[in-house]
RNA sequence: GGGCCGUUAGCUCAGUUGGCAGAGCAGCUGACUCUUAAUCAGCGGGUCGUAGGUUCGACUCCUACACGGCCCA
C-alpha cells in the first residue's frame, strides 16, 4: 500500500530529478556553524538594529517542516533536535542553480543554508539565505503541521515520526539524559564508583519477578535477563569495593501499563558501612538535587498533583502505615482472624490460605500505595517479602528496609543488606520452598552469593531507584511509554 | 486474563435510517519577492484494520480475529 503512495512516488520522481542536475540526493558532510539551538539561544535577544549594525553570518542546517512560497520567495521552517529557525530564500538574493533548487523543495527534506541572520516585518529571526545546499530528500510526507502525529500507536512504533512531528517528545528524552548524568555526577561526588555487572545471569537473583530466559548456543546453557543487579553488586563490596553504582537496564517478564515496561532502567548503589537510614537521607538529598536541577522548583506538578519534594519527607512503619490509612485498631497487627475481618471490610481479598503476613501485605499494597502522594519513606518491609535486607534486631519479622512512594509510585527501595551468609541461606531455602509451591516470582538459591558472603561483607547498604518513573515525575509524563523511546508492543502486523 | 472504547486518504477527523466515500491540512497545476495554520483559482488521491456472515445492496448490522488505548485482576 505504502509502495503506490501517490506523494511517494511525487518525491521519487523529484529525486530523480535533482539526480538529473547532479544534485546528490543524499548528500554529505556539511560542517554548520550553530546547531539552531546555538542560534536560538545567543541571538533571540538581538533587535534588528543591532543586527543590522553588527551582522552575524551563519551555516545552519536542518528538516524543512514549514515551507511558504509565494512567487520567488519564500520562508520556511527548518528544524533540528526539535528547534525551529526560519529562513528566507528568495530569488535575487541567490545563483540560478540554488534558486532552481529552491523551487523543488518538499517538506521533511534536510538542506544546508548559509546566510545572514535579520528580522521580519513581523519580528521574527531569520537566516537571509545567500547559499543552499541539498543535504538529503525525504520521500514520505510528514504528518500534518496543525495536529501533528497524535496516533499513538504510531507515535511508539515509528517513534522517528513522532520525534520529527512533536518537538516536546525532544525535551522529554534530553531531559532523562540530564537527569542521568546528574544522578552519575551525584554518586561519584560522594566517591561511589560505576560498574557494570552481567546482564545475563546463569541464576537470576536480586529481585521478586519473572525473568526471560535465553538460550547460549556453544555453552549449551539456558541464561537469564537479569531482573536486577543486586547480587553481583554485592560480591563487589564483599571484594572490596566500597561503594559502587550501576545504571543499567533490567529485564522483568511481567504485564505491561503505565508503569511497566518489560526493560526498564534501574540505578543501583551500595554503600559500606551505612544502614538505611543513611541512604534514606541520600535519597533525599539527591530527589532534590535533581528536582532544583531540571525543574528549577521543589514543588512539583505531576498529572495534576501538586507534590512538595522539599525536605523533610514523612518516614512511616509499614504497620503503622496501614492502621493510620485504615483507621485500624492495632490489633490487627498481631491477631490473624482480627487482620481477616478488616481485610475483608475493606474488600481486600485474600486467599482461606493467607498468612497474617500474607493480609498485612495485601492491605498495604491496595491501601496503602495509592494514598502516599507526597514523598513518603515506608520503613520497616515485613520480613516474609524482604529475603535480602537485614532482620530488624528490635523486631526480627521485619527488616531494616524502606520503599519511596511518590504520587502513589514506589519510586525507590533500599535496605541494610542481610550480609549473614548463614540467616541467607535459610531465607533462600524459603523462597525456594515457595518457588517449589507454585510462586514462579521468588527467589532462586544463589550458592555462590552466598560463598561471597561467607568472605565476610562489611555492613552495607544498598538502594534501587526506577529511573523511568523518576523521569516520569521530573517531566511529568503520565506513561512510562512517553519516557522510553522504543517502548515494548506487541510485534506489528504485516504491512 | 476480563470489561469498555477505538481502527475511514500521507496526517487530523466527519460519515445521517443500510442506498454513488467526505472535509481540513499535505500533494499536483497556475498566480503572488516579508510569510508564519500565508492567500486565491483549479485538479488528483481510498483494499473504510483483517476474514467471514446477514442483505437486492454493508464504512454502517452480526461473528471471529489482529493491533492500540483506558479501567480491572
Amino acid at each position: 500500500m505504502d509502495e503506490l503512495n501517490e506523494q511517494r512516488q511525487q518525491r521519487l520522481e523529484k529525486l530523480a530529478s535533482l539526480q538529473e542536475k547532479g544534485i546528490r540526493p543524499f548528500g554529505t558532510r556539511f560542517p554548520a556553524s550553530h546547531t539552531l539551538e546555538d542560534i536560538l539561544t545567543s541571538y533571540s535577544s538581538r533587535t534588528k538594529e543591532e543586527l543590522e549594525q553588527s551582522p552575524i553570518t551563519c551555516r545552519v542546517a536542518g528538516r524543512i517542516m514549514a515551507l511558504r512560497r509565494f512567487g520567488k520567495a519564500a520562508f520556511s521552517g527548518l528544524q533540528e533536535e526539535g528547534f525551529r529557525l526560519q529562513v528566507y530564500l528568495k530569488k535575487d538574493l541567490l545563483d540560478e542553480a540554488a534558486y532552481e533548487l529552491s523551487q523543488t523543495l518538499d517538506l521533511g527534506d534536510w538542506i544546508g543554508v548559509e546566510g545572514k541572520l535579520f528580522r521580519t516585518k513581523t519580528d521574527e529571526l531569520t537566516v537571509e539565505v545567500h547559499t543552499l545546499t541539498f543535504l538529503s530528500k525525504g520521500l514520505r510526507p510528514l504528518p500534518e503541521k496543525w495536529h501533528g502525529l497524535t496516533d499513538i500507536e504510531t507515535r511508539y512504533r515509528q517513534r522517528y515520526v513522532d520525534l520529527i512531528a512533536n518537538p516536546s517528545v525532544h525535551q522529554v528524552f534530553r531531559t532523562r539524559s540530564r537527569i542521568i548524568n546528574s544522578i552519575r555526577g551525584f554518586l561519584a561526588n560522594r566517591g561511589f564508583l560505576e560498574v557494570e555487572t552481567p546482564m545475563m545471569h546463569p541464576i537470576p537473583g536480586g529481585a521478586t519477578a519473572r525473568p526471560f530466559v535465553t538460550h547460549h548456543n556453544t555453552l549449551d546453557t539456558d541464561l537469564y535477563l537479569r531482573v536486577a543487579p543486586e547480587l553481583y553488586l554485592k560480591r563487589l563490596i564483599v571484594g572490596g569495593f566500597r561503594r559502587v553504582f550501576e545504571i543499567n537496564r533490567n529485564f522483568r517478564n511481567e504485564g505491561i501499563s503505565t508503569i511497566h515496561n518489560p526493560e526498564f532502567t534501574m540505578l543501583e548503589f551500595y554503600q559500606a558501612y551505612a544502614d538505611y537510614h543513611d541512604l534514606m537521607d541520600l535519597t533525599e538529598q539527591l530527589f532534590i538535587q535533581l528536582s532544583q536541577e531540571v525543574c528549577h522548583t521543589v514543588e512539583l506538578d505531576y498529572q495534576g498533583q501538586q507534590i512538595n519534594m522539599a525536605s523533610p519527607w514523612r518516614r512511616i512503619g509499614y504497620l503503622d502505615a496501614i492502621l493510620e490509612v485504615n483507621k485500624l485498631d492495632a490489633q490487627v497487627l498481631s491477631d490473624h482472624t482480627c487482620a481477616r475481618e478488616a481485610a475483608t471490610r475493606l474488600g481486600v481479598e485474600c486467599s482461606p490460605q493467607a498468612s497474617h503476613m500474607d493480609i498485612l501485605v495485601a492491605l498495604f499494597e491496595e491501601t496503602v500505595e495509592a494514598t502516599l502522594i507526597q514523598p513518603t519513606f515506608i520503613t520497616d518491609f515485613p520480613l516474609d517479602i524482604s529475603p535480602l535486607a537485614r532482620r530488624k534486631e528490635s523486631h526480627p519479622t521485619l527488616t531494616d528496609r524502606f520503599e519511596l512512594f511518590i504520587g502513589g509510585r514506589e519510586l525507590a527501595n533500599g535496605f541494610s543488606e542481610l550480609n549473614d551468609p548463614l540467616d541467607q541461606r535459610q531465607r533462600f531455602e524459603g523462597q525456594v520452598a515457595l518457588r517449589d509451591a507454585g510462586d514462579e516470582e521468588a527467589h532462586y538459591l544463589d550458592e555462590d552469593f552466598i560463598r561471597a558472603l561467607e568472605y565476610g561483607m562489611p555492613p552495607t547498604a544498598g538502594e534501587g531507584i526506577g529511573i523511568d518513573r523518576l523521569v516520569m515525575l521530573l517531566t511529568n509524563q503520565a506513561s512510562i511509554r512517553d519516557v522510553i523511546l522504543f517502548p515494548q508492543l506487541r510485534p506489528d502486523r504485516p504491512a
